[in-house]
RNA sequence: GGUUCGUUAGUCUAGAGGCCUAUGACGCCUGCCUGUCACGCAGGAGAUCACGGGUUCAAAUCCCGUACGAACCGCCA
């Protein structure tokens, strides 16, 4: 049997008997005729039954959310209702069945809900009735099999690799999977499938894809949570531009297609990580508005002013902000809350200066005219410009700028939220050294090549390295991860050497890469596209559990099946698993 | 692990120490209603104000603790 969908039907299908199956959306009782939005996975379409109907008693009878089968002939509406799709005509109800009842509805399904998540998410299957949510999953649909299309003209091929895998001792934590058979052994969920798709590579299959789940044990957030999507790629015999054309056409391809909004033109900007850092004081900038991070060290060379000499005697910097033409919309309080926000990524302050006719400001009265005529100059202020300066230690004014410029454009409304811009930082360092212990550590993935090659481990300053590593960001979210691996074993196990692990150590914990690549291992490189934040930005969700299907709550808990649970002792006891700490709300 | 905010009928919400025997809306129940479409009208039921302790003559309201929820920091190579 093929169902008819309610918006199958316009005008032109006038006097068609016809079968339709949904949900009883609502229903008006108007004592003597009854309306009914009936409700399927198309959407509405109003069935009408008179008074002198047989089956008018189950039709008042009908309550929201019941399951009905109805036979009619479809018919001109008295009174067309233009915004439904169906609006023009309505069915004659000549059949109507009850084929299942409903409870009481937790929350009322329709646009403009205003439950609490948690109640959303422990009935998400009702939440899933909604228009919204249907049609994020449809889009996810959609967008998906365009993906599958794309890869597969392009000539990729899908590959899966397993769920079960090994605990890998870089990166985020692992999900565990206790061992039956093999007991106090752990299999673990893959945070992605990155070890396999360069197996894949040896293997030869040149040009590989995954729809991916990736699993992270680590404390969920917005735009973060348990498991979630990537297209994982991988690729044999390329460059860095050639991995980066790849997600160029897939980012453009997907946006222009699926999103409303005016995508960036290809080739997308390449920014390298350092001077995003030092421009926008993050590896993810927002490219909507401008408001560049600038360096004004330069003016208080001989400053009087004892905090930023001390600053400077430490080697630390002085960077600013202008916003233009802003004087007005920062009061006293706006800026305490702003160095409140400074303070958070550690900032010991936040001074700022108001040029107008005259200049005032928290710092104006230690400065020299000098050094406020340069600062206003070297930034091309004019009358109504605010200033906010920030001193110190260089990792600590870039990050803190950083986030006051994504605060000041959504004060000052600079966000066109119309647009989708993309950019590619590349040219990531290979390593960075914690300022407190001085240990060198990875900046990003140990796997990637470094420029260079073999030889780049030879020179003195290891954190001058630069790898063959990149983001995608959009918008000032991190959308894919790439780079080019590093497919030379001496210089793989040097860079591991260089963070501190010693070679046997590292062959043993990646066994199958240092086995694997002695055998004719292809130069390859490849990056993996966020699916979640990508309809996230194309559906303006704030939170990711919108464009998922069954989402564990924020703190990552599934409130509809109850997981995570605790096993019976008899399960327990199988994988010869005895719990030492419980929960504290046990 | 930390910070901030929150928790009041099925759902959302009002409430700022005595006007609370807790407000309103939606939903639910009863009745009326023949062109509605968020149908309308009238009536009704429904709340240990998250839990435990404290302050006070008096606590939904103030304080402490716990649980739960959300956002963020840490974490996420």
């Amino acid at each position: 049997m093929k169902k008819n969908m309610n918006t199958d039907f316009s005008i032109k299908d006038v006097n068609k008997e016809v079968t339709l199956y949904g949900w009883v959306a609502r229903k008006r009782d108007l004592g003597g005729l009854v309306f009914i939005d009936l409700r399927d996975k198309s959407g509405i379409i109003q069935l009408c039954v008179k008074p002198d109907n047989k089956y008018y008693d189950i039709a008042s009878n009908l309550k929201s959310e019941y399951v009905i089968k109805a036979c009619g002939k479809v018919v001109e509406r008295e009174s067309k209702n233009k915004n439904l799709k169906t609006g023009d005509i309505e069915v004659d109800v000549d059949n109507l069945e009850v084929l299942n009842t409903s409870l009481d509805l937790p929350f009322t399904i329709t646009d403009d809900i205003n439950a609490f998540e948690d109640t959303r998410l422990k009935y998400r299957y009702l939440d899933i009735r909604r228009n919204k949510l249907k049609e994020n999953l449809m889009l996810r649909s959609d967008v998906l099999h365009f993906i599958r299309n794309k890869m597969y003209d392009d000539g990729f091929m899908e590959v899966q690799t397993p769920i079960l895998t090994a605990s890998s001792p870089e990166g985020a934590r692992d999900f565990v999977i206790p061992s039956r058979n093999f007991k106090g052994k752990f299999y673990a969920l893959p945070q992605a499938p990155q070890i396999y798709k360069e197996l894949l590579m040896v293997g030869g299959m040149e040009k590989y894809f995954q729809i991916a789940p990736c699993f992270r044990d680590e404390d969920p957030r917005a735009d973060r949570t348990l498991e979630f999507y990537q297209l994982d790629l991988e690729m044999s015999f390329c460059t860095e531009d050639d991995v980066i054309e790849v997600g160029e056409d897939i980012f453009y391809d997907i946006f222009t297609k699926f999103s409303s909004k005016k995508v960036s033109p290809k080739p997308f900007r390449r920014i390298a990580f350092n001077d995003a850092i030092n421009l926008y004081g993050t590896d993810k900038p927002d490219l909507r508005y401008d408001m560049l991070i600038e360096d004004i060290t330069n003016v208080f060379k001989d400053t009087k002013f004892e905090v930023f000499k001390k600053v400077l005697e430490d080697n630390g910097i002085i960077n600013a902000i202008v916003a233009k033409n802003a004087i007005d919309k920062f009061s006293r309080k706006k800026i305490d809350e702003l160095t409140e926000l400074v303070k958070k990524s550690k900032a010991s302050g936040l001074a700022y200066i108001k040029y107008n006719e005259e200049v005032s400001g928290s710092i104006v009265k230690v400065l020299s005219e000098k050094e406020i005529d340069d600062i206003k100059e070297s930034l091309n202020i004019e009358n109504g410009d605010i200033v906010f300066i920030v001193s110190g230690n260089k990792k600590i004014v870039k990050k803190s700028l950083g986030n006051l410029r994504i605060k000041l454009a959504e004060e000052l409304d600079l966000i066109d939220n119309n647009r989708l811009e993309l950019c590619v930082i590349n040219d990531f360092p290979m390593f960075e050294r914690d300022e407190e212990t001085g240990k060198l550590d990875f900046c990003h993935n140990p796997f990637s090549l470094p420029h260079d090659g073999k030889k780049a481990y030879d020179t003195k300053n290891p954190e001058e390295i630069l790898a063959y590593q990149f983001d995608f960001v959009c918008n000032g979210n991190e959308m894919a991860s790439g780079a080019i691996r590093n497919h030379d074993l001496d210089s793989l196990a040097k860079g591991f050497e260089m963070v501190g692990y010693k070679r046997e150590e590292v062959e043993e914990r990646f066994k199958s890469i240092f086995t694997a690549f002695k055998y004719g291992c292809p130069p390859h490189g490849g990056m993996a596209p966020g699916i979640d934040r990508i309809l996230m930005l194309i559906k303006d969700e704030p939170n990711l559990r919108e464009v998922q299907a069954f989402p564990p709550s924020a703190s990552g808990q599934d409130l509809m099946m109850g997981a995570p649970s605790e096993l019976t002792k008899e399960q327990l006891s199988e994988l010869g698993i005895k719990i030492e700490k419980q929960a504290k709300n046990d």
